[in-house]
DNA sequence: TCCGTCGGTGTAATCGATTCCACGAGCGCT
DNA sequence: AGCGCTCGTGGAATCGATTACACCGACGGA
């Protein structure tokens, strides 16, 4: 492959004029100019961006690593994420931990060792002394969806307070009053916080949500499955589950199918992520609706931000109730209550 | 960030020898070893993979341009890809080309620029110049799932040619007699490929394939509704429509429901590309499921032969039918015609 | 005793870019 | 005419690793 030497022999002027040329600086000659895009145009020439980072200390990369790629939800983030970075001149490279602390660690330092210009992370837990180690660094970080309290990181999330207040609302309207939740893992935050967030808008309605109404699930299907089980088994079964993320929502319709019970009528079913696939399942399932791709590019910013020496803000954008039929055959749209 | 000059002097040795201890070259002694090992660890240091990548020739990364990253089919091939890179110990960049020829050739340059180890191609059309002209100065690449006829680059891919043989006895034995298909981008491989497996197989049975019954889609929902109101508006309607990816079929899907027509009573339909969701649609979504996971894994191999200097061989592995309720209330499973 | 070999080490070249610095030519001003 | 600019250019250092080559001491065999 032809370097930078080849092109400046090839256009008879030192390597310095071509480079010079490439980024294009202003003092080199019209004259020379055009020799060296000649050159670099009969070579079939393109720069050597591993010698250039080498260089400049900047790969114009950043690093994203999700919990689940297989998570819709996180595959929207992360194509979001990709789209705002190309715009801005960045590439992304993704890692997938799988909701594994260690495969968390591992992209972290792969990460970390190819020199990206910044960390975009949504922690699978509370958080690595590797991670931690990388803040204290230096190193450009800004945390979405999820984040680990008490480290100076921006964190870039929705907020669904309000909407989990109006899918209360909505239960409560349609006359449910046994309200359960499968919870997410309780090391993450969007984990512990959705839970409290959903006991705080029961009480505004005089509802309790007494432990036995608390399933420990890990955002994948399966757990949703089996939260949902226990939930059928027991003396009096919950009239509503609420899932936390879509993939145990989707496992909770296999629980209820595999009994050859039907949604809604004999558990309804709500999720916290709203996916495309949600408008086609038997039934369509109420949802809470993240604004995934504003999220996306929000973080991007962000970490750009800091990565360029500006700033770089904390963002929270609200999520909203997105009904569908597995609550219940209420057809009256339900709205979120602020603007 | 600490160099291997740092490491060196802490350690009291030359450059030289921490390189060897770390590359774990025989010939150093364990003294010095030991005391590296320390220094290293003092320091926190990591070796700089950019430096390490310009030096050596080798960035121990593969790229993956793949059409569309929201699509679960092309999410599960990315995953799969990953997994089995890094058990070689290789990372992964994933370009989403959106079915763009003009992104994917961005993401092809860019992840040439980076001086990439290995390409895995999912192409979007006929082949750009840029394309070639890699293939041609010696780049190792493998084409998954669609490819470019005439290059000399092995594909990975799955063969539906038995699978629709066994849709097409299945819709029959069903009674259904008019068949449609959505087809891909003509320029893809497996938008022209479907159409003439599908025909071949219509053929055996003695059904035509007239040109009414063929819509031209582009892999995404929006197409597929179109297409599939095309085929209700006309004099005679389908009473099957066959999608070539799982997206179309979503979009049928929409079709049918905004009519207020139901599936498969007022209209049948089948999929190529089996998903987790068709579980949970209404109805189950009958599909031709591909083996994802292997032929990520068998890409990553082959493409990981051609660069480690081994031959690295093309793959073909069958595709099976998933029989539902898509299609009408038969329950008596079908199975794949060829062991 | 001497020589060859070998294990362990350091010096320096190298990968392909960017960029500081020096230098020469041309120009305007006094 | 001479001074000081600016402009265009090239030489060379530099980023952080790997590795060819040279060297030195110890040891074994003749």
């Amino acid at each position: 492959m032809a370097s930078i030497k080849d092109v400046a022999a090839e256009a008879g002027v030192s390597v310095a004029t071509v480079s010079r040329v490439l980024n294009d600086h202003p003092s080199v000659s019209a004259e020379a100019r055009t020799r060296v895009l000649a050159a670099v145009e009969a070579l079939g020439y393109r720069p050597n961006a591993v010698a250039r980072s080498l260089r400049t200390d900047q790969t114009h990369t950043l690093g994203l690593v999700i919990s689940d790629v297989m998570n819709p939800y996180f595959t929207e983030l992360a194509r979001s994420v990709e789209e705002e970075a190309r715009a801005l001149g960045y590439s992304v490279i993704i890692g997938n931990a799988d909701e594994r602390p260690d495969l968390q660690d591992h992209h972290v330092r792969n990460l970390l060792d190819r020199r990206i210009d910044g960390l975009l992370v949504s922690p699978t837990d509370g958080g690595s002394p590797l991670m931690l180690d990388a803040v204290r660094a230096g190193t450009p970080m800004v945390f979405v969806d999820r984040w680990i309290p008490g480290v100076d990181v921006p964190v870039v999330r929705a907020d669904g307070r309000a909407a989990v207040r109006d899918l209360v609302a909505h239960l409560h309207g349609l006359g449910h009053r046994r309200l359960a939740i499968i919870a997410g893992p309780a090391a993450t935050t969007t984990g512990r916080e959705r839970v409290e967030v959903f006991r705080e808008a029961l009480g505004a309605y005089g509802l309790e949500l007494p432990d036995a109404y608390i399933g420990q699930g890990d955002f994948q299907a399966e757990s949703g499955r089996q939260v949902t089980e226990g939930f059928l088994d027991l003396a009096e079964p919950p009239e509503v589950v609420f899932a936390a993320d879509n993939l145990m929502a989707l496992g909770a319709l296999d629980a209820v199918r595999a009994r050859g019970l039907r949604v809604p009528d004999d558990l309804a079913l709500a999720a916290f992520d709203d996916i495309p696939w949600f408008v086609h399942t038997d039934p369509p399932v109420t949802a809470i609706a993240q604004p995934t791709g504003e999220l996306g590019r929000a973080a991007v910013r962000a970490l750009v931000d800091r990565i360029e020496g500006r700033p770089g803000e904390s963002v929270t954008l609200p999520a909203r109730l997105v009904v569908r039929r597995s609550c219940g055959e209420n057809p009256t749209p339900v709205q979120r209550s602020t603007t």
